[in-house]
DNA sequence: TCTGGGGTCCTAGGACCC
DNA sequence: TCTGGGGTCCTAGGACCC
C-alpha cells in the first residue's frame, strides 16, 4: 500500500551505498612551520601551547614524526618532552656542535594559530573543489561526501588525485580514509599515516573493522576502553559479536553507537558543520596562584577575549560561565543564564567575576570563561527583517540609550539594549 | 604521563509547569 | 493537601576529540 514513489520526503535512509572520504593532516602545526621554515623539513620538530621560546611550561600540540622516535607525543609535557628531544641550539658564527649533538635535539616553536589557519583555507578550498559536500572537523581535518564525483572500481586514485593535489598546491600531507560510512572513513585515514591512502569498500567495513583495538574506536577513550577491557571486550570484532544489552546498560546511548559502529553501521550522512554552540578562553598559571588579584585580572582578560570573539563571529550569548581547576586537578564549573541573549562585554566581565568569588581565595591552576546558548542573528536578509523588527520592539518602551556610539563604525546592535535592561537583573 | 587550550555531547538531579 | 506523570530548562560534571 505504502508506495514509495507517493512518499517524496522519505528516502531509502540506509546507506545506498554513500562513498565517504575523511581527509586527515599528518602533525599538520609541524608541517606548517615546515612550510614556512624549510630547515625544519627531516627534522624532528615541536609545536607546544602555552609554551614561550625558550621556555618549559606548556604543552605538546604536535610532533613530527621524527620526533615521535625519541618518545615525544602530543598532550605531552614541554618538560618531558625536553627530557627525550632537547632544544637544538641555535647554530651561532663559528659554532661547531657536533654531529652527535644535532642528531639527538629537535626545533621548538610555539603554536601559531593564525598561521596555520591560513594553511588550512588553502586546503578547504581544495576539498570543496572536490566533493559535492564537505565537512570540517576542525583545522586539519575534513569529511567529503564524494559519492557523485567517483566510483569504487576507482575510488583510490580518485583519493589520490585529491592528496597529490595538497601536497603540490599547498605543500603538506594528508592521510585519507574512504569507506562507505563516516566512521569507517575516519578509522581508514588513521590506518596508514603519514602519506596514507586506505579504501574499505561497502561490504569489508567489518571484516577491516574486526582486528582493531577498542581504543581505536572514534568515541572510546582510556576510560571507556579500560572498562571494555573489563568486560572481555579487546577488539571491535568482540564488540561487534557480544550481547549489545550490557554495554548499553552501561553505557546508555553511546554504548549503542559503540555496537553499531563497531559492525559497521552508521546512517549518518555527510553535513556541513552548524554554528558553533559556545566560545571559550582559558589559561594556566606556571604554578596554583593563590591571592585574588591576579586571578582576576585573568578572568577579566579572558571574559574581555570571549566577548570580543562572540562579536566578530556575530554571536548572541545567553550563558556566561567560568572553570577553576584547583591542584591536583579538581575542575569545577559555574555558570549562569541570562532571561535573553545579549552582547554586552561588561556583563561577562561582571557574571564571570561573580561566579569566580567562590573561588578567589583558593589556590587555582588554571582559569576559563565561557559564553554559551549562543544565537547568530541577521545572517541572511530573511532573519534581518525579523532583527529589525525586534529591535523596534526592543527599544519602544525605553528612551533612547544613545547606542549610536558606532564611531568605530560597528553597527548597533538590538541585544545590546536587550543586555542593558536586563543588566539591571544581574549586577 | 599529571595536565595546554578549544571544543562537543551525554547524564543526572532539581526546579518548575501543566 | 497529597501527589501521578510528562516535559523543559538549568546547572555541574565527565568523557572524549583534535
Amino acid at each position: 500500500m505504502v508506495n514509495e514513489a507517493q512518499l517524496p520526503g522519505i528516502e531509502r535512509s540506509e546507506n545506498d551505498d554513500r562513498i565517504v572520504c575523511h581527509v586527515d593532516a599528518d602533525c599538520f602545526y609541524a608541517s606548517c612551520e615546515r612550510l614556512r621554515e624549510p630547515a625544519l623539513r627531516g627534522e624532528p620538530v615541536v609545536v607546544g601551547m602555552g609554551y614561550e621560546p625558550g621556555d618549559t611550561v606548556g604543552a605538546v600540540a604536535t610532533a613530527s614524526y621524527e620526533a615521535r622516535e625519541f618518545g615525544v607525543e602530543s598532550a605531552q609535557a614541554i618538560s618531558t618532552a625536553l627530557e627525550r628531544l632537547p632544544r637544538r641550539k641555535p647554530l651561532e658564527n663559528g659554532a661547531n656542535d657536533t654531529d652527535l649533538e644535532r642528531s639527538e635535539t629537535g626545533y621548538y616553536r610555539p603554536v601559531d594559530m593564525d598561521y596555520y589557519e591560513s594553511v588550512a583555507v588553502d586546503v578547504r578550498e581544495i576539498l570543496h573543489d572536490c566533493a559535492d559536500v564537505v565537512r570540517e572537523v576542525s583545522i586539519d581535518e575534513a569529511y567529503l561526501d564524494v559519492t557523485e564525483r567517483t566510483a569504487w572500481e576507482v575510488a583510490d586514485g580518485f583519493a589520490r588525485h585529491i592528496t597529490d593535489r595538497i601536497r603540490r598546491e599547498v605543500g603538506v600531507t594528508v592521510s585519507v580514509g574512504v569507506a562507505p560510512t563516516m566512521s569507517a572513513a575516519k578509522i581508514a585515514s588513521d590506518f596508514d599515516k603519514p602519506d596514507g591512502l586506505t579504501v574499505v569498500r561497502p561490504g569489508e567495513v567489518r571484516e577491516f573493522l574486526a582486528p582493531l583495538e577498542v581504543d581505536l574506536l572514534h568515541g572510546v577513550g582510556p576510560v571507556t576502553a579500560r572498562e571494555l577491557r573489563e568486560m572481555g571486550l579487546e577488539t571491535a570484532g568482540d564488540v561487534a559479536v557480544t550481547d549489545p544489552e550490557p554495554l548499553i546498560d552501561r553505557f546508555g546511548e553511546r554504548g549503542r553507537e559503540l555496537y553499531d559502529r563497531a559492525r559497521g553501521e552508521d546512517d549518518r550522512r555527510v553535513e556541513p558543520k552548524g554554528e558553533p554552540k559556545s566560545f571559550s578562553r582559558e589559561s594556566a598559571f606556571a604554578d596554583a596562584v593563590a591571592e585574588p588579584d591576579p586571578k582576576y585580572e585573568q578572568i577579566e582578560t579572558l571574559a574581555s577575549a570571549v566577548a570580543d570573539r562572540a562579536r566578530r563571529e556575530g554571536a548572541l550569548y545567553r550563558t556566561v560561565g567560568v572553570k577553576a581547576v584547583l591542584p591536583p586537578y579538581d575542575v569545577n564549573t559555574r555558570e549562569r543564564s541570562l532571561p535573553g541573549p545579549v552582547d554586552d562585554p561588561d556583563l561577562v566581565d561582571r557574571i564571570a567575576r561573580q561566579l569566580f568569588a567562590e573561588f578567589d581565595s583558593a589556590p587555582v591552576r588554571k582559569l576559563g570563561v565561557r559564553v554559551s546558548n549562543l544565537e547568530f542573528a541577521a545572517t541572511d536578509q530573511a532573519s534581518l527583517d525579523g532583527w529589525e523588527a525586534a529591535s523596534t520592539e526592543a527599544t519602544a518602551d525605553e528612551p533612547e540609550t544613545g547606542e549610536a556610539e558606532s564611531d568605530d563604525g560597528e553597527p548597533t546592535r538590538p541585544a545590546t539594549t536587550d543586555g542593558q535592561t536586563s543588566l539591571n537583573d544581574f549586577s
